[in-house]
This record gives C-alpha cells, structure tokens and sequence, in this order.
DNA sequence: ATGGCATTATGCTAATGA
C-alpha cells in the first residue's frame, strides 16, 4: 500500500492539480490539508468520477483536511477526540487493515505568542490521541502537514530557522515525542539519494526555483509499517505547475511490490 | 527593516500562512 500526504491550499482551487497528480497512480490513501472549504463544497463528484472515495472534515476558509482512498474507507473519525477545539485539523479512517490519520498541526505564527501556546497544547492532545489509537491499532500511519521541521538539515538555511517558529526546540520536543511513541519517520528512514530533501516552499523570492524550502511534511508510521517501508518520495511535479500549492505531496510505500 | 505570494471573505482590505 502507498499512503500519501499532500497540502493542497484550497481544494476548491487545486481540484485540476489534484486530479492530475492522481492520474499518474502515484498513491492508494491520500491525506489532504487545508481543504479551506466546507465538507459540502467539497469536489466529491469528480473525484468520485476518478474512482476515489472522499471522506472529510470542513471548515469555511482556514483549515479543513480529507481522505482520499482508492478502497472503501471504514470508522471514519473527525477531530481529536476529548479536545475541545473550533478548528478543523485532525480525521481518521481504516483502509484495508491500515488506520490513517491525517493532521494539519497548527502553525503556531511566532514563538512565544498565543497561537503558539495554543499549537503545544494541540502538539500534546495529539500525543495523547495517537498513543491512544496504536493500541487499537497496530498498522497506523499519522500523516500530514506537522509544521515542524525535525532537524537542522530540515532547512535550507537553519541560521534564519533555528530556534524560530517551525524549529523551536518545543516544537522538535513534540515532534520526537511521537517518535518516542514507536513511530518511525518515512521520510528521515528512507531518504531518496538525489533530489530535495524539501516538502515546503515559500511562494516568494522563487524560493522552490532556488530549492529554499523546508522539510514539514511527515508520514510516520507503527513499527509494523516500518518493517514493510519500501519507499517514500516527495513529488515534485504538482509543486511546479502553475498556481501550485506551497507544498509537494509525499508518499510511502509498504509491502512488496 | 520590510515585504516579497496566495487564498478567502456579509470582499476591493485584512487575516492567515510558514
């Protein structure tokens, strides 16, 4: 099984894109960020026609993720369960024998400011969340758009980044507290040998022309998927395209071939 | 030092993003 993760910023917007990029069978589960539209404005039917089914979680203009899923998608779930929180950021859902969660992490704007407050606590509700669902769980993929860079070598520059927000080392502290749950980074295990190690560009400054990006975007998944990790790859084909999302897709593969 | 770009909305300026 393939299982993607992909900001699309506006799903409204990227549906051509989107359509495109699935086109080429580059994945059989996709998570997808910032839909920033509600569950009923959601491009169910082409992408129903393209032989995907489409599970959601909407909000009007910020946030707002999905599933995507070549196979019947089962125990949908929507936020995290027990956190009170207006913002659509976090859903579920079984595929074959996989559960698959699919997160938008907040971004915290600045260290030290309230929205970052908000993201640490929202970093810890998801903690509690995902220790919580691989006991239920033993094949658990938790992918999406985590607003945090890992490591140093996750930038392009990590004297602008270090220490700022997306790098601050309460954010890594979260970050490696999953891993501490037993989940392995795909991205980070099965780094590809050419290419950017980049998923995030600013639009600005021709930043992706100049390969200045950022590493933000995670597939981590339970030892069992681990152990069956073949690949994982970061598409860059959608991130140049006209009007692109600020983000590539990534995705991993599992299993034999 | 700032903004540089893109998306959305009781829209034509402001909020948000990373």
């Amino acid at each position: 099984m393939r299982i993607g993760t992909w900001n699309v910023n506006s799903l409204r917007v990227r549906l051509p894109h989107l359509l495109s990029f699935l086109a080429t069978d580059p994945v059989d589960v996709l998570g997808l960020q910032e839909i920033k539209c509600l569950d009923e404005q959601v491009p169910r039917e082409a992408l129903e026609a393209a032989g995907w089914q489409v599970v959601s979680n909407g909000q009007k203009t910020y946030n707002g993720v999905a599933i995507l899923s070549r196979l019947p998608l089962s125990d949908i779930s929507r936020d995290i369960p027990g956190f009170e929180d207006e913002q659509k950021r976090v859903m579920a859902a079984t595929v074959d024998d996989v559960r698959v969660i699919c997160v938008y992490v907040v971004n915290g704007q600045s260290v030290g400011s309230e929205k970052y407050a908000y993201k640490l606590r929202w970093l810890t509700a998801l903690r509690d969340y995902v220790r919580q669902e691989m006991l239920a769980h033993p094949r658990l993929a938790v992918v999406g758009d985590y607003n945090i860079a890992p490591a140093p070598e996750d930038t392009h520059d990590p004297a602008v980044w270090e220490g700022n927000i997306l790098c601050s080392e309460p954010e890594r502290g979260h970050f490696r507290d999953l891993l501490g749950l037993g989940l392995a980074d795909c991205l980070a295990v099965q780094r590809p040998a050419a290419g950017t190690r980049f998923t995030w560009w600013d639009y600005r400054q021709a930043a992706f022309r100049r390969d200045m990006g950022l590493r933000i975007d995670h597939v981590l998944v339970t030892p069992a998927l681990a152990s069956e990790l073949r690949e994982c790859h970061i598409h860059l084909e959608p991130r140049r395209l006209e009007k692109p999302s600020d983000h590539a897709p990534v995705v991993a593969a599992f299993g034999p071939g």
